[in-house]
DNA sequence: CGTCTATTTGAATGTACTCAAAAGCGGTGG
DNA sequence: CCACCGCTTTTGAGTACATTCAAATAGACG
C-alpha cells in the first residue's frame, strides 16, 4: 500500500493531467534502508520528503545527549527538518529511516519555479504549513494540561497506524516519558 | 514607553517613507481595559493586534473547564487566536487584557490587499509566522524534557519582561504547573 | 478599614522516574 | 534445528517531584 503523491495532494486542490506531470518532473526518489539517516545536524536542508512506503523519525540531541523524538513519518506523511528547510539555516537535527522506506524528494528551488509557473500549487503547501502549525499547538497543550496515560491515548487515537508499527521506546521517547512508564500504562489498559 | 509599530517591522525590511504611510492606513487603534475581552469563543477572526502598550493572555477551556494560558503578549508583540485567523474558523479562545491595553488593529482583507501592492510586507509576515512555528516548537520540547523547575528558568530568560509583569497563577498556567508548585520554586531559587 | 483575591506554607497523596533484574523476542551461526 | 547473543519489554522496589486539599498570610482596591 504505497502511497500517490498525486492523490495526496489532489485532496486539497484540483490538478490537470498537464500540472500533475508538472509537479512529477520536479520530484526524484529516495531509497533508505533501515537505520540509514536522510538528514545529519549541520547539513543544509534543500529538500522535502513525501514518505510513498516505510517510517522515519526525526529526533535530536539535547546538552546532556538525551534523544528526542520530534516526529514521526509513514506513508502519505511528509518528512524533513522543517526549521532548517524554511530558515536555511544548518540541521539540528537527524532523520532516520525505522523501516526500509522509499520517499520522493522535493526541491526547494525547484518547488519555488514551481509556484512561479502554477501558483496553485503554493496554495497546498501554505495549506500544509498552516496544518502543521495547528498540529503542533495541540501537542503542546496536550503536554501541559494531560497525565502520561491521556497523551498516550491521544497518541493512539490520533495515530493508530504509527502505535502499532512503531516500537515501544520510541514512542515513549516522542510522548516525553520512560519506556518503563509506557510498559505499565500499556498493562494497566489491558 | 509604547512600542512603534513601524519601528517593529524596519527591524526585518526597510520601507520608504509612502510604504510606511500606506501601511498606517490600514491600521486602527483599539483600547482595552484591564479584564475586558478582545476575543471571545464562536466569534470570526478577521484581525491580528499588535501591543503598542499594555499586556494580554490567550486561554482556552478544555472539556472539564479548566483555563490554559496559550500565550502572553506585552508591547512589541502580536496576539489574536492565530488558528482562527488562518482557518477562518470560529475561534475557540478569550483573548483578554490583564492590564489596560492600546493596541493596533489589522484587517485580513485591507493586509492582504496591501500585499499585492507592496509584496514587501508579505516578506515581513511570512518571517513573522515561520519565527511563530520555531517558538511553538521550542515551547513542545522545553515541556517534554524539562522539570517544572527548569521550565521555570527558561521562562524567566526568554521573557524576563512578563515575568516582572504578569501574576505568579497566570505564569504557573502558561508553564502548565500549579500555582503552589511555583511558588515553591521561587522560594527554593531566592 | 474590610473584602476579595493572590500567594505562601504544611501535610498527605499520587504519579512518574531510577536502578536493577528478569523475561521475551529475533536473528545468527554452529 | 537449536543455542546463543543482543536488544526490547516487563516487573519490582525505592525515591523524587508535583499535586491536592486545607489553612494562614499578604496584598490590592474600593
Amino acid at each position: 500500500m504505497p502511497a500517490d503523491i498525486i492523490d495526496h495532494i489532489s485532496r486539497e486542490i484540483d490538478l490537470s493531467e498537464l500540472e500533475k506531470s508538472e509537479f512529477r518532473s520536479i520530484l526524484s526518489e529516495v531509497s533508505l534502508h533501515k537505520k540509514e539517516l536522510l538528514i545529519k545536524p549541520g547539513q543544509t536542508v534543500q529538500n522535502e520528503y513525501f514518505v510513498v512506503e516505510g517510517c522515519l523519525r526525526a529526533y535530536y540531541l539535547d546538552e546532556q545527549g538525551n534523544k528526542h523524538i520530534i516526529q514521526f513519518a509513514i506513508e502519505d506523511w511528509w518528512i524533513s527538518d522543517f526549521e532548517a528547510f524554511f530558515t536555511n539555516q544548518p540541521s539540528k537535527l537527524y532523520v532516520e529511516a525505522i523501516e526500509d522506506s522509499k520517499l520522493l524528494s522535493l526541491n526547494r528551488t525547484l518547488l519555488e519555479e514551481l509556484y512561479n509557473r502554477i501558483p496553485k500549487f503554493e496554495r497546498f503547501f501554505r495549506l500544509k504549513t498552516t496544518g502543521a502549525f495547528v498540529s503542533l499547538r495541540k501537542r503542546i497543550l496536550s503536554s501541559l494540561e494531560k497525565s502520561n496515560k491521556e497523551r498516550y491515548l491521544d497518541f493512539c487515537e490520533t495515530y493508530p497506524e504509527i502505535e502499532k508499527r512503531v516500537q515501544n521506546y520510541h514512542i515513549a521517547n516522542y510522548l516525553g516519558m520512560k519506556p518503563e512508564s509506557l510498559s505499565r500504562i500499556r498493562k494497566d489498559l489491558a
